[in-house]
DNA sequence: TATCTGCCTTGACTATTGTCAATTCAATGA
DNA sequence: TCATTGAATTGACAATAGTCAAGGCAGATA
C-alpha cells in the first residue's frame, strides 16, 4: 500500500504535471484514493459518467471499446506512471472507452474536477496538457499508418523495437511486458495470427523466441524487416507518452 | 481571389479560434497569405521544418505519410474551413506528415509563430486548442476501432452515414465529397477493394449507387449494416472536427 | 506429485483484402 | 465528333488474416 510520498511521486511523474504548480499537485495528492485491482477488474465502461482520472502505479490497464456482440478493439494499454481517463474533461465528461486491469494492479484515482480546475486556472498546465495531447496524436497517426502499411509480422517487429532502448547497439534481450494475447489485441490481430506471425518473423530475421523472451544478435535484423514498411526510421522518436 | 473580409471570415470559422481574442485574429489575418494550388501540388513533405499553418478555403488537402518504396497511408483529408499543420507547434516544429491538394484548391497560410505566441499568451485559446485536440483524439480512437472491427463494406457504409445530416429521416441522397480512389485511401483500402465492397454494400442494404451519388430510401438500412460493427450508435456524435 | 487452469500453439479451412492486367467509362479539349 | 486521359470496374489469382477445434505447455493449487 503506497504512502503519501509515493502518491506524490506518482503524480509528479506524470509528464504534463512535471512543471506544474506545486499547490495544484499537493491538492491532487490530498484527494488521491489508492485502489488495488485484480486481473480482469473493470474500472469503468464506455459512456460512464467520468468523475475520476487514474494513474497506474503498478500493473497494466487496458482501454478498449466493444460492440453489442462483444467484439472488442483495444485502444491503448496504459503502463506504470501514466494517466488515463483525462480525455473526458473536455466537453462532455463521459469516458470514451472502457478500462480493465489486465493483471493485479495498483492505481490511484483523482477527482476529475481538480484537473479540470487546474487546467482552467493554470495556463502552464494547459500548455503542458496540449503538448502531451499533441504527442499522443502523433502516436495515433503512426498507429493508423502501421495498420494500413505493415503486416502482422512487421507490426510485431515494430512493437519489439519500441521496447528497446533506442540507442542500443549489438545483441539485445527483450521481455514482453504482458501476455502475448494482450500484445496481439494491442496490435489489432487475433492470438492465432500473432503466434504464426511471430514464427514468420523468427524465420525472416533470425531472432530467438523463448516464451516471453526475445533475443537477437543485432537490432538491425529487425529494423530491416519492420521499418521498411514505416514512414519513419529507427530509432523511433515518438516513444515515451504512454509507451507500448 | 479572396479579399480581406473573406480571409477574416475563414480564420473566424476555425473551431478553436471562434472564441479567441479579436486582436489575435486580426494579427493572423494581417499576416495571411493566399495561395491557389493545383491538383497534386505538394504543400510540404513529412519532416519539413514547419513554419506555416494552413486553412482550406476551397477544395481538399490530403495529409499522408509514405515509406521509402512509395506506399502511402492517408492520415486525414482536410475539408473547407479547417486547419492543418498546427500539430507541429508543440515540441519540434517539424511537420509529421506530407500535405497535397487533391484538386484545385484555395488555401491561406499563416506564420506558425503567431499561433504559437497566441497559445502561449492567451489561456482561452490554449483551452480551445485543447478541446479541439481532445475531439480529434476521440476521432482517431474511433478510426482505429473501425479498422479493427469493421470490414471494407461496413467502413464505406459508416463513411456514408457520417456524410448525412444526423437527424435525417426517410430517404436520403448523398454525393461523395471527392474521388472514390481518395475515399478508398481515406478508409485504408485499395480502389479495387472499394469498388467491390461498395457493390457488396449495395446488395446487402439495397442502396442505390450512380457514379458519385448514393441514394437510399431509409437510413436505417445502412445503420443496421454498418453500426452493428461499431461501439457507438447512430447518430454519430463525434463529427465536425475535420469531418470525413 | 497430480491436477487444473489459462495461455499459447497448431492444423485445417474460410473470408477478406491485395495485386496485376485488361477493359470500360466519363469528362475534357482539340 | 473524336481522341485523350484518368478514374473506375472487373476478372483471375495470391497473400494475408480470421475462425473453429484440438492439443500442448507451464505455472498455480491441492
Amino acid at each position: 500500500m503506497p504512502n503519501k510520498d509515493e502518491i506524490s511521486a506518482a503524480i509528479q511523474a506524470i509528464e504534463p504535471f512535471k512543471q506544474s504548480d506545486e499547490l495544484f499537485k499537493s491538492r491532487m495528492a490530498a484527494h488521491a484514493r489508492v485502489l488495488s485491482v485484480e486481473k480482469g477488474q473493470v474500472l469503468f465502461v464506455n459512456q460512464d459518467k467520468a468523475d475520476k482520472i487514474y494513474i497506474v502505479l503498478s500493473g497494466w490497464v487496458k482501454l478498449f471499446r466493444e460492440t453489442l456482440d462483444g467484439t472488442q478493439a483495444v485502444i491503448d494499454i496504459i503502463p506504470k506512471n501514466h494517466m488515463f481517463g483525462e480525455t473526458s474533461i473536455f466537453e462532455d465528461c463521459i469516458y470514451p472507452y472502457s478500462a480493465e486491469a489486465t493483471e493485479t494492479s495498483e492505481l490511484i484515482s483523482l477527482p476529475i474536477s481538480l484537473l479540470k480546475d487546474g487546467i482552467e486556472t493554470d495556463p502552464k498546465l494547459a500548455l503542458a496538457m496540449l503538448s502531451s495531447m499533441a504527442k499522443y496524436r502523433k502516436q495515433q497517426d503512426r498507429e493508423i499508418e502501421h495498420r494500413t502499411i505493415q503486416n502482422a509480422s512487421q507490426r510485431i517487429g515494430c512493437f519489439l523495437l519500441r521496447l528497446i532502448d533506442q540507442d542500443q547497439q549489438g545483441p539485445v534481450s527483450i521481455h514482453l511486458p504482458y501476455d502475448k494475447t494482450l500484445v496481439a489485441s494491442r496490435l489489432g490481430m487475433q492470438p492465432e495470427t500473432f503466434s504464426r506471425a511471430l514464427k514468420k518473423l523468427k524465420d525472416a530475421t533470425g531472432i530467438d523466441v523463448k516464451g516471453a523472451t526475445v533475443h537477437m544478435d543485432d537490432v538491425q535484423q529487425l529494423v530491416r524487416y519492420s521499418c521498411a514498411a514505416c514512414s519513419a526510421e529507427f530509432p523511433c522518436k515518438d516513444l515515451k507518452v504512454s509507451a507500448y
